[in-house]
DNA sequence: CTCTAAATTATCCTATAGGATTTTAGAGAT
DNA sequence: ATCTCTAAAATCCTATAGGATAATTTAGAG
């Protein structure tokens, strides 16, 4: 009942400080980034009394937690048996999440191209802008920089377009951290222990750059002109193109194997 | 701090059989039927001590549920100041709630012309067929047995599309919820107590019915058509027909804000 | 009437106990 | 050795009470 409290030691009486936000908030997002950092394995049964201990909370909030995850997706709940991290995705959904996002996505930037203004051009110049020099001062935080850009990226996008539904929605199919899951576990299991980190990195610059290319960068370049050019074709064909390209790059096999 | 448990005089101690599912899932449906119900009026705050007196349980799988339905749109929560029920959707929300159904949808209808097999047909044809028996026995049921059709016939072609995640997606919209609460809101206000049930009914097939023509069914019925024809471009057609058709039935001016 | 301060209220979190169900372990029979 | 059945353990789920902190209301001074 206390494999993980035990394994943390733990961690003295923290006295957290006042308090600016809600607990269950914060619990929510650090089992987030549990499974994020496979911390929570794909499919591993999450037993709420030893992480209300870990994370030295009591039950509720994990509670909570846990529900809201469930309804993301992310958390699977069986009735009496308990809470498991969702199996990482298969093929086809893999296949399926893409094909929503080509239903969604291009269909977004499309508008944003025609309803963009000064304050979106400004924001979106500015995450491209801030991409690159994050890019130029490589080195370790690469990896997570382009990562998040990339949400970020996306985001922007769907909440430019000014359609509130829709922007909720994408934001909902966590997209990002599924594709990291997989990209994670496809490769993890054939390293261990203290290389992980390294070889993680490179591969995560492969996905993301395709080589020495930076192509997610360059086709994201593609859309963002495409928009401040306020060409709305042309940033849907961008967008479209940009996500294929995206789905290929991260699994040739998926591509192959969904028609 | 029991307003609710009071002017509800605390409905008997139900006495609950041995309990089949899990509680926490009860009372989601619960609350959710609520909110549906106007039993929760939109933007009301909900107070978790007094709906746990009010449903005969304790706390803790009220604040679950709460923060699934959080996570559905369908509650909000303030920190610190607790949980109330989402706002009606405003003119903008809805047109952006059916923009997104039309770039969801078609493509759904589209998809399932094209690959539905013999299981998926038997399906359709006994939803439509249902549907138009349990309307011919119209009386008080018709209302309900509309709107339920309507929501298992849009759910039942997202999934015969075979793909998950729109699926899913669709479901989370909880366009009909929305749908019928704003519907509900901009009537019951001129309207009280007793007589309210009658005039629900009659403005609800209005609604569906436009008159005598039954015209949501007539569109169920072409969209069905071009499925079991396995047409996908009549298909894909009818279905976006049917969804405008449906946002300016439901509300004219909403078509016209929204240009 | 306006502003500050105390009192009240409510939410959020903690803690703990017990009932229900599933899983595990072990004895006995085939 | 394999299988079946019973007993024990682990785990999840529910219930309830109470304390800490923030929000709200009330009261009083200027």
């Amino acid at each position: 009942m206390q494999a993980l409290a035990t394994k943390k030691a733990a961690a003295r009486p923290v006295k957290r400080t006042p308090r600016r936000s809600v607990l269950s908030d914060e619990i929510y997002e650090m089992i987030k980034a549990m499974i994020f950092d496979h911390e929570i394995a794909p499919g591993a049964r999450v037993n709420i009394d030893a992480l209300a201990v870990q994370l030295e909370v009591s039950q509720t909030p994990v509670r909570e937690a846990l529900a809201r995850l469930e309804s993301d997706g992310l958390i699977e709940k069986e009735p009496l048996k308990g809470y498991r991290a969702t199996e990482l995705l298969s093929i086809k959904q893999l296949n399926d999440l893409f094909q929503f996002r080509l239903l969604i996505e291009p269909w977004a930037a499309e508008q944003a191209a025609k309803v963009i203004d000064n304050t979106g051009k400004t924001a979106l110049k500015a995450e491209m802008q801030s991409a690159k020099t994050a890019l130029k001062f490589a080195g370790d935080g690469q990896f997570q920089a382009l990562a998040e850009h990339d949400s970020r990226f996306h985001t922007l996008i769907s909440s430019i377009s000014g359609n509130q539904t829709v922007a909720d929605f994408y934001e909902r199919t966590h997209c990002h951290l599924h594709l990291f899951r997989l990209f994670m576990a496809n490769k993890l299991h054939l390293i261990d222990g203290e290389s992980r980190a390294a070889f993680v990195q490179d591969l995560f610059e492969q996905y993301y750059q395709s080589g020495s290319g930076q192509l997610a960068i360059k086709e994201h370049d593609a859309i963002t002109k495409a928009i401040l050019d306020q060409n709305p074709k042309a940033a849907k064909a961008a967008m479209h193109a940009h996500i294929e390209s995206s789905l290929k790059r991260f699994s040739p096999s998926a591509v192959a194997a969904g028609k």
